[in-house]
DNA sequence: TGTACATCAGTGAACGCGCGTTCACTGATGTAC
DNA sequence: TGTACATCAGTGAACGCGCGTTCACTGATGTAC
């Protein structure tokens, strides 16, 4: 029996494989999209027959959801190596994650597929994801009365992991999220091209509006 | 010859025939997603062979992207019907057209098919709808000193018709645009779910921070 | 260390499928005189 | 109004394709004694 933590020579090389498996299959889809991603493409372009992909993956929606459960997984991280920072770091990791590899981006926040329910230890990565949110938010200035949104969240919410924080910090949390993904989704997608200005100081200004360091 | 505006019989049949095809395509769409379209399974449901509907779309792709046009044809012709109105006005005239039809919403705003450039006449809708919003953030007050990226806008836009709207103007409408579609999107693909909130109130929320009638 | 066995990676053939698209053809609808 | 012709909608057969996936098999790698 492996001591934990100890894989035996096949493990990794059964790990490494996957691996490969899984890189050709991001580069298949940042060049045409995750619905041409095809599994006898990607083994003949690892040089080994199709059927032999089995042994690695049960079926072509099982890598798809694996390619989308490590994107959470690496989002989630780069947030966790961006919590010492403050908020502005924490904005800039997230866009500097999703420039690396737009497609990626899109495997979470793009086009979802209708009937398609992600499995529930992705709900799990995702909740991460918004508890690093409501960290980093935390040190935001509280400002004003409660809107009504906030009443709302107040009376309903259900958090992942039932968070005690106020709803003013639950709101502020969100609006950083809706804000950045709402300048970042457009910008990958391309629809500021041929506009003739930087993305990035559109980012910024949304960014330095949220942090209130900024106009408006 | 037909005089300008008449059509003749056939003419009238054959618009609506392709209209009916079109309506297939955006159930099949609202069904299993954009990449699940099918021609053969569009001529099967409306009790026609395959190749008849080469009759009326010279190919697959013809037809996408004669669906992503009449999307941004109808969202452009929602924003003049709501010109008359105010900006909120204008912003629940977005949301009630996303909500109508979401995957319609992601045929402009998805995940962007790597390689596919839209037609010339596309990106002249995409331009009055920028315009549309143009027009409704002008009432919007103007506060502050020039940002950095106003700067930047002043120095570089080359907009689509070269409107003489100040940079600051520019960047209203542009943060009018990014932070609603920021609420709006993962409210339609569904990221607000579980969380136990109305998304309408956070869009509000929003909405309200523009006009400057809200908090923040 | 050597032998016998079990495990696992990978192959090649095969299945059925639905797709987009072309083509020659039939039949109905419209047009010209 | 009637006839001759042109136009156009739709069919059915056919093409080639690549896909996901199953299966029986070979050969290499690891394990037990």
């Amino acid at each position: 029996m492996a001591e934990t933590g100890t894989k035996t020579p096949r493990e990794r090389y059964r790990d490494q494989v996957r691996a490969e498996v899984k890189e050709h299959a991001r580069e298949q889809i940042a060049t045409a999209g995750a619905s041409a991603l095809s599994l006898n493409a990607i083994a003949k372009r690892m040089g080994m027959s199709g059927p032999a992909l089995y042994r690695y993956f049960a079926s072509r929606d099982d890598l798809i959801t694996e390619l989308i459960r490590d994107a959470y997984r690496s989002l989630a991280d780069t947030f966790h190596a961006a919590s010492g920072t403050d908020l502005p770091g924490l904005a800039h990791a997230l866009r500097g994650w999703a420039l690396a590899d737009p497609q990626r981006y899109f495997l979470i926040y793009g086009t979802p597929v209708p009937g398609y329910h992600a499995p529930d230890d992705i709900t799990g990565i995702a909740s991460e994801i918004m508890t690093a949110l409501l960290d980093a938010s935390a040190e935001l200035p509280a400002d004003g009365p409660a809107t009504p949104f906030e009443v709302d969240l107040g009376a309903h919410r259900h958090w992942a992991g039932d968070h005690s924080a106020p709803p003013a910090a639950l709101h502020r949390a969100l609006t950083f999220w809706t804000r950045l993904h709402g300048v970042l989704s457009l910008e990958l997608a391309g629809h500021f091209t041929g506009m003739g200005f930087d993305p990035e100081l559109l980012f910024d200004s949304e960014l330095a509006a949220l942090t209130g360091r900024g106009p408006r």
